[in-house]
DNA sequence: ATTACATATAGATAATTATCTATGTGAGGC
DNA sequence: GCCTCACATAGATAATTATCTATATGTAAT
């Protein structure tokens, strides 16, 4: 991982909205309906920032007829922790 | 460590500049000159970002006499990793 | 005490980002 | 086909952030 690809990652994480749904999603998937539903912001505005946690790929969009569920990418998020630890 | 102090680390993690500060502090202590001397920013710039890295406890600095030197706090390093690790 | 050097702070400005409203797209159901 | 629902995109705007110049602070040397 290059140091331009971490930099997306912690630029997605850098908003309170987006840590939120992050931590959400280490729950379980959910979907875009059910997201929304745990904050103060327009549809719009949720895909906007699904958008950024997704292009980072920390998180994985599926689509499921008219749904789309979000979950974590563990493979992306395991990779970060290598920024902070190794030396 | 509570989402707002995760919220803290990221956004200081989530400029270019930044980004490549803490990396280079990986490698060793470094006083703020010397950091300097990588990037194309001003001094008053870059003082800015080393205020924004050590608010968040990411990095340390140590003043001594007209020199401030600074380094990775390994500690805070260590437990943002919590973040992306446990579930 | 004056000067030189390392860094911080203040204030202004440009660039970026988060948010909204309005509208588009695409999948089902009737 | 037409309507509804879930989500995305476009465009505008407000809020935030990065950067600069100018200046202040504090330390050490002469």
């Amino acid at each position: 991982m290059s140091e331009e690809v971490y930099l997306a990652t912690f630029k997605a994480l850098s908003d309170p909205v987006r840590v939120r749904i992050f931590d959400m999603l280490k729950s379980g998937k959910r979907c875009a309906c059910k997201i929304l539903e745990e904050f103060a912001i327009t549809q719009p505005t949720l895909s906007y920032h699904m958008k950024l946690l997704t292009d980072c790929q920390l998180v994985i969009a599926e689509k499921c007829g008219k749904w789309t569920h979000y979950s974590i990418n563990w493979e992306t998020t395991k990779a970060v922790t290598k920024f902070f630890l190794e030396i």
